[in-house]
DNA sequence: GGGTGTACATCTCAGATACA
DNA sequence: TGTATCTGAGATGTACACCC
């Protein structure tokens, strides 16, 4: 390493061999865990589409095939690269005779576009066309307290329309502003208070689920954005870096978990951590799989928890029979739910906070509900999880029946709306520990949610007929260990938490299983976040691996550039441009280089103009630097 | 046949600007 | 003041064409 030590190690285990809950450390925090992943209120964003020629599967198709087609180029491998190539081509025209969007420009066409791809790979650093955005989802801010308000006002048009007369156009906002200031410092400050609540709430409607194809890019991001941000970090510091982390996996979100350590170190050289520490393996590696495996399973049955409840386009929930596997921690987070949910809804109105506050609930049960809903055995309700056991058993049974018995959409049990007094405001509420905090659900999201579980269902019952058996295989290992390969891990070998069964369990039961991905390189889209990080680029200093497929785009970058700044402003007649750039089609040789953007500006420009100003300082295509990381 | 240079399209990001 | 839209800069993939 030329400069610093840096280090990404990536790694999966399977959640379906995990350790046991019970394991031989027994030090971890038992589940269920304390909410640690609390829900991320987010609103999506324009995504944008890529106009390339080939579909993913095509992509992924020609990608397998660069190893090879590079391996006779090289002479590595036996066979030149243009038979291969070309014989590559047959195939794919005997896969597929359409490209993307439907297109289908002619076997020849295409097979010609394979030829050339595959060509092209060999200079292109590869991957995606796009960059791959920042790790950020924008967030809506909603409407302001203030402007709830005001819109409420029957007579605040009228005024602001009254006030505006004559005055000029511009004036239009001050006006605005000036008479919402005015009727908000008019407004006693408990109502205030209550817009304010409202507007959090008004906020929170307006986010909806992080749309999946956005989590999976952060997520396939994330190992360059860390290591990015803790460069960075490292050099404004003086700090070292020793990085931990655990979460899906981007290709298989339900698949094994992935494990990532990160090491940034400012020292030239420096060791690190994993061949310094005298019992990584064992004293910290291990250690965190165990207590990361515990931190995902826990996060995937929090988010699997409402599967486990029906709940109608309404947002009424009903529970569904009870699971012999489900744990006591399983039932308690389920009926925790439950109840969140009736709150929901009894409070959707008032709401001022969308989960139960137990504490409250507790000391002052009867603002809250009817004694004489609950069971006769059971004296008052409390957080399911603080319930002893037989207390749970009875309850949830008792509410499954109440639900059996009772065909009208009456509930079995419902809460009161309490005084706004009794009811504090979610600022003010902190959550309670080993409390299932997750959102109630919102009845505009139901009917997706549904429409999904059921699709999946009926793929899954389709499965389980025919996967049954490997799915035992794997579950009923009797000696506790893994025999498979961590690499051949298959979709049959794999816990679904979610909805693999009709009659699903929370429960998952194994064993670590350590997945190495061996002299893996950094794929071209988490390079090209990074060098969305303009300020981490640079100050970034590459490592080793960088200078063969680098130097070639290096060198030509740099080359572009120079002709755009010291020839562009030649042009300045858009129509010559076209002409050229027509002419340029038929004829290679054409001198005038640059972008469209640039050649737009330059010929908007006035040659004076042109003439006298100097080109932008850019960062240098020849500098830019290539960051790849390595993965043990 | 393989390597290389080039134009162009298109992407992300950040800052500027317009608007209510 | 908050939000939406526009714009410029930088980066990269694709297609084409020429050179060795």
């Amino acid at each position: 390493m030329s400069a610093t030590t840096r280090k990404v190690v990536e790694f999966q285990w399977d959640l379906a061999v995990l350790p046991p809950q019970r394991s031989h450390h027994g030090d971890y925090v038992p589940f269920p865990l304390p909410l640690l992943f609390p829900s991320h209120p987010i609103q999506s964003f324009p995504l944008k589409i890529m106009k390339t020629c080939f579909t993913k599967e095509q992509e992924i198709w020609l990608r397998e095939r660069i190893p090879e087609y590079l391996g006779r180029i090289d002479h590595i491998i036996e066979g030149k690269g243009q038979d291969y190539a070309e014989e590559q081509a047959n195939i794919f025209v005997g896969k597929w005779t359409e490209l993307r969007d439907g297109k289908s420009p002619g076997i020849d066409v295409i097979k010609a576009k394979v030829v050339r791809w595959l060509k092209n790979s060999r200079t292109k650093v590869g991957g995606t066309k796009a960059a791959v955005p920042l790790l950020k989802i924008p967030e809506s801010r909603g409407p302001t307290a203030n402007q709830l308000y005001v819109e409420s006002l029957e007579d605040f048009d009228s005024e602001y329309q009254r006030r505006r007369e004559g005055l000029p156009t511009k004036a239009n906002v001050s006006v605005w502003n000036q008479l919402r200031a005015e009727r908000w410092q008019e407004l006693p400050s408990q109502d205030q208070k209550i817009w304010k609540d409202r507007a959090e709430v008004a906020r929170r409607e307006l986010r909806g689920p992080v749309p999946e194809d956005i989590l999976s890019r952060n997520r396939h991001a994330l190992p360059t954005s860390l290591q990015t941000v803790l460069s960075s970090y490292s050099k404004q510091t003086g700090y070292s870096f020793f990085l931990l982390c655990v979460g899906p996996n981007p290709q298989d979100p339900d698949g094994p978990a992935r494990v990532l350590t990160i090491q940034h170190c400012g020292l030239e050289s420096a060791p690190e951590f994993s061949s310094f520490h005298p019992a990584y393996e064992e004293g910290v590696k291990n250690v965190w799989t165990q207590y990361a495996c515990h931190l995902e399973e826990t996060r995937r049955q929090r988010e699997s928890v409402t599967d486990f409840i029906d709940i109608n386009a309404d947002g009424i929930p009903k529970l569904k029979p009870l699971c012999r596997e489900w744990t006591f921690a399983n039932i308690a987070d389920i009926l925790t739910t439950y109840f969140d949910q009736l709150w929901y809804i009894a409070n959707e109105k008032e709401i001022s906070q969308r989960t139960i506050p137990w504490e409250q609930l507790t000391t002052q049960p009867e603002s809250f509900y009817e004694v004489t809903d609950l069971p006769s055995a059971i004296p008052a309700l409390i957080s399911p999880h603080k319930m002893p056991h037989w207390q749970l058993f009875l309850l949830y049974e008792h509410l499954q029946k109440c639900q059996q018995s009772d065909s009208s959409a009456t509930l079995p049990f419902a809460f009161k709306v309490p005084s706004p007094s009794i009811n504090p405001s979610p600022k003010n509420r902190m959550p309670e520990p080993g409390v299932n905090c997750i959102s109630p659900i919102r009845p505009s999201v139901i009917a997706q949610k549904k429409a999904k579980i059921t699709l999946s269902l009926e793929d899954d019952r389709h499965q389980d007929y025919t996967e049954e058996g490997d799915r035992a295989i794997v579950e009923t290992d009797s000696d506790g260990e893994e025999e498979l390969p961590a690499s051949s891990v298959s979709p049959s070998n794999e816990l679904n938490m979610e909805m693999n069964n009709p009659t699903p369990s929370i429960s998952s039961v194994s064993k670590l299983t350590d997945l190495h991905t061996e002299n893996q390189v950094e794929p071209v889209a988490e390079v090209n976040l990074r060098r969305s990080l303009r300020h981490a680029k640079d100050t970034e200093t590459p490592t080793v691996g960088d200078i063969s497929m680098a130097s070639a785009n290096s060198r030509k970058r740099k080359a572009n550039q120079v002709d755009v700044t010291a020839e562009a402003n030649i042009n300045d007649n858009e129509n010559d441009i076209t002409e050229e750039h027509q002419a340029k089609k038929s004829k290679r040789g054409h001198k005038v280089k640059g972008s469209t953007q640039v050649k737009a500006k330059k010929a908007a420009q006035t040659s004076a103009e042109t003439a006298i100003t100097a080109p932008k300082a850019r960062n240098s295509a020849h500098n830019a630097q290539r960051y790849w990381y390595y993965v043990e």
